[in-house]
DNA sequence: AACGCAGTTCCGCAATACCGAACAGGCGAA
DNA sequence: TTCGCCTGTTCGGTATTGCGGAACTGCGTT
């Protein structure tokens, strides 16, 4: 484990989480380093684009080369490429924006996202991190995993991040138990007052869930009748079904085991 | 400079110019480093979520914790989200697709995508990177640095894009001349066939440009009649002295010099 | 069955990155 | 204006730390 590249990363990461620009003192300190060193790895890191400091104040933020190397993993990423036709599907036949997301460390990460076909401005979501357990896509990839894996996500951190989202590690297994009987999961504004989503996992040739597709809207388009709920599950588990066979599962991976 | 975060950083790179999944000894040979010096490189990086894995083959590729940093960077970039509504309205009072780019090292990096209006399937070209004399971004951003590292750039490297590239320093500094007479620049299929732009520079409280913001389209749209030109010139350096009015640039900046 | 090549581990050497202390420049208070 | 305090920055000695040669292991091929 190389120590210097440790450190350059925790000021990286130290830079996106706590405010933008910041000086060398204040990482010096958040981060536990003497002022020389922390200074040494900025300067490395504006050589190369990752930072760049702010000539007016001399603190220093987040640099331009960042974003060309986050655009370069959504290049590598398989299943962002090959969900883009079927995302853009999904959400003509439901009428509703699709995600597609991956799982990092504890959080989902959304690396595609098709807009709402009608509606007002939209954001783009791509590169969005969500607590797991606050989220359809992040329950129904955790479903699917190797069960000591599951058993270490509900024993870590839960957040509440609105008064309806579940922190209780017994209610969330519950709920991932019913996952892999229905094959999909289902979000009630736990990560957002008014969203909803449902979403099934994805999976790849090694049997592994890789990660997930699924809708995210209005919780009264969502979820609010019983029948477009159904009809919104039936279309998105499907086409989990069709994205993970083009990733080459095979026909016995865990969604045809529920 | 931290040799080791040099090189950490050179191996990210390799990954993402050259294609994803490449081999320890692969990278070892590139980056001119012993196999073993790699490798923990590599390790480290892998345990920080920027590189992962390939169980299958054993290779390594970019990894999540890129898309979070470099959506972070987007976060800290004031010029994006101050242009946004900008951009909006400017995308549907020239009915074209309006992009916001900012200047890194000798390519421009495009931060910002309003779609058009109407029309088909357009992708998202936020993390797009173009050599800087290669689209109307870059020249209208170029035109108005300082005159040290415009003739740094104009000494670089000009690689041809497309059979309408302009390669030549002289003819790209006459053009320069050109778009401070009148504020904005011009491309004509020089980055892709078909495709054409027009943008203006955009300054901040310090004065110097900072990025740029055009509207950029099939070039029957863009530039085929004069009047329309004429219309989509003004409508982009309107926009543009307003969000740099935004951004705190003063009425005595460069692009009333001209 | 033997080969070659991949990723990985080990260990000694010394190059390298770390940090304490001192420097320089800008801002605010007095 | 002057002083003092706070930045970001530079310097150089120390020993920690990362480096790479050589050896190991497991896989796919010949």
């Amino acid at each position: 484990m190389v120590q210097s590249v440790h450190r350059a990363v925790r000021v990286l990461r130290e830079l996106a989480t706590a405010g933008p620009r910041l000086g060398v003192t204040e990482l010096a300190e958040r981060i536990g380093v003497a002022k020389p060193t922390v200074h040494a790895l900025l300067r490395t890191l504006e050589s190369e684009g990752l930072v760049r400091q702010d000539r007016e104040t001399g603190k220093y933020l987040l640099g331009p080369g960042l974003l060309q190397l986050g655009n370069a993993y959504l290049d590598t990423q398989e299943l962002r490429t090959r969900s883009v036709t079927w995302a853009d599907a999904l959400a003509s036949r439901t009428g509703e924006a699709v995600w597609v997301a991956v799982l990092a460390e504890d959080h989902v990460l959304v690396v595609h996202h098709a807009f709402r076909p009608e509606g007002a401005v939209q954001i783009l979501e791509v590169g969005a991190t969500i607590p797991w357990h606050t989220c359809a896509l992040g329950k129904a990839i955790v479903a699917f995993l190797p069960s000591d894996r599951q058993a270490a996500l509900l024993e870590g951190e839960l957040p509440r991040l609105t008064g309806r989202s579940v922190s209780d590690p017994a209610v969330l297994a519950e709920q991932l138990e019913q996952v892999r009987g229905i094959g999909y999961a289902v979000e009630d504004q736990e990560s957002a007052l008014g969203d909803a989503g449902i979403a099934s996992p994805v999976f790849d040739r090694s049997g592994e869930a890789v990660g997930a597709i699924g809708v995210v809207g209005p919780v009264e388009h969502v979820l609010a009748e019983e029948t477009a709920r159904r009809k919104h599950a039936v279309a998105v588990r499907e086409v989990a079904r069709n994205l993970s066979r083009e990733l080459g599962a095979g026909r016995g991976t865990a969604w045809s085991e529920a």
